[in-house]
DNA sequence: CGAATCCTTGAGAGGGGTCAATTCTAGTGG
DNA sequence: CCACTAGAATTGACCCCTCTCAAGGATTCG
């Protein structure tokens, strides 16, 4: 893991979710006081764990970074991916109630959090971004849950991938960041299952999958009609 | 349903969630401006439907309140019950995105949301109080994820009654206020199962059924083994 | 007492899980 | 450039947990 030290973006009028590409320090260098900084993370390196102190709350900036919450035997659910311009760690309490491993290569930036209802109350970018980001969570949050709940197998996959096509190349191709592994226990699924409804979805034509990672969304309807 | 109008509580200094019992005034006298109107509905009666306009942040003053997702050919999922003190109908967009119910007699407080953003940024004990239940939510939701997505049927209703007996009465006792299809529609389950669920911990010692909705987890060991 | 609703119980079926083997892919070193 | 290897993904066979369908109690209310 690297780090760097991260100056304030300079204007306060950008839109939220998208404070752009922050300008860098050297890391000896303090005359201007730092507001986050920057991590990068190889494959599967763990950010957080779940139980450590919360004491910052991040973004990614490149990459994609997993949240999961285990039971005791080993049972994982993914509760989330989040990609570039994501916030990620918001926590009400002093501790983290789920850990965060990085997918692929990423980089984060780390913005610490001495008092978030000190920051929450001033009319900072950085609060409005993190109330934002909190709002967000809880949407797909809900609209996760109806997933874990209702949907069938078939369904699962075909509403995961219209999700992150929207959320990446907005295309009708995607390359899935993520193993099966990841997939399946994003969706309550297990690996073999996943496989299989993209198996199935192939064989009726909906995707084409080039190869296991990359998929393109040929039947976009048919898509649509299984997300209910 | 009943209307009645509010003053603002007194108190700038409330703990957070424990809004005390709000004054009411006579709905003709305007003198004092009113921070809340005070809701009643019998059971089953709907507060808001996904879709409408969200005007208003809620909080339950009494009873119970149950907040839903439809798929179209009618699977639900209630993504939380609402107990007294909880907030709900927090929207990041200008729709509510879940429907919201009574389970049974119940009374809310409607909060006008003329500009979330703006009450955010303001300091007042209201907009703390809607942060706090923002991350409430989404805690629970998480949590509840987890549950949905890897949790057997027994477990699934272990961790329900363990968490309604903490939130209502923290006794080793509960009345249930929802019926069993509510249950379901919460766990990701059918009636059924979560019927034959409730027999079976009953058969094993671990809870007794006086009356179908009156619950007393005699064996909360047993319980807290199958929350994993 | 009858009607409606809620809950429980049973029998059978099926969707997804488990276990296991095979294929595919990416990375490594010769 | 090509074997070799380890991990990832696919596929098959079988099983079980939960769903479905259906009937039968229990409770409430007129």
């Amino acid at each position: 893991m690297q780090t760097a030290l991260l100056t304030k973006a300079s204007s306060s009028t950008l839109p939220l979710f998208t404070l752009e590409a922050p300008q860098f320090r050297k890391s000896g260098d303090n005359a201007v006081p730092a507001v986050g900084s920057v991590h990068s993370y190889a494959k599967d390196e763990e950010i957080f764990a779940e139980g450590d102190r919360a004491a910052y709350v991040y973004k990614v900036l490149s990459g994609v970074v997993r949240t999961s919450k285990l039971l005791s035997d080993g049972r994982r659910q993914i509760d989330a991916f989040h990609l570039a311009g994501d916030i990620f760690g918001i926590e009400a309490g002093d501790e983290y109630r789920f850990c965060a491993e990085s997918v692929g290569d990423c980089i984060v930036v780390a913005y610490r959090r001495s008092n978030l209802g000190a920051l929450m109350g001033s009319d900072t970018q950085l609060a409005q971004d993190i109330t934002m980001g909190m709002m967000r969570s809880l949407v797909r949050a809900q609209n996760h849950m109806l997933l874990l709940g209702r949907k069938s197998a078939l369904e699962k996959i075909a509403t995961f991938l219209l999700d992150m096509a929207e959320r990446t190349s907005g295309d009708d191709a995607l390359d899935l960041p993520m193993s099966r592994t990841d997939i399946a226990d994003h969706l309550g699924l297990t690996i073999e299952t996943v496989s299989r409804s993209f198996t199935q979805l192939e064989r009726q034509g909906v995707i084409e999958l080039p190869s296991a990672r990359h998929v393109v969304l040929s039947n976009k309807a048919a898509l649509e009609r299984l997300n209910a």
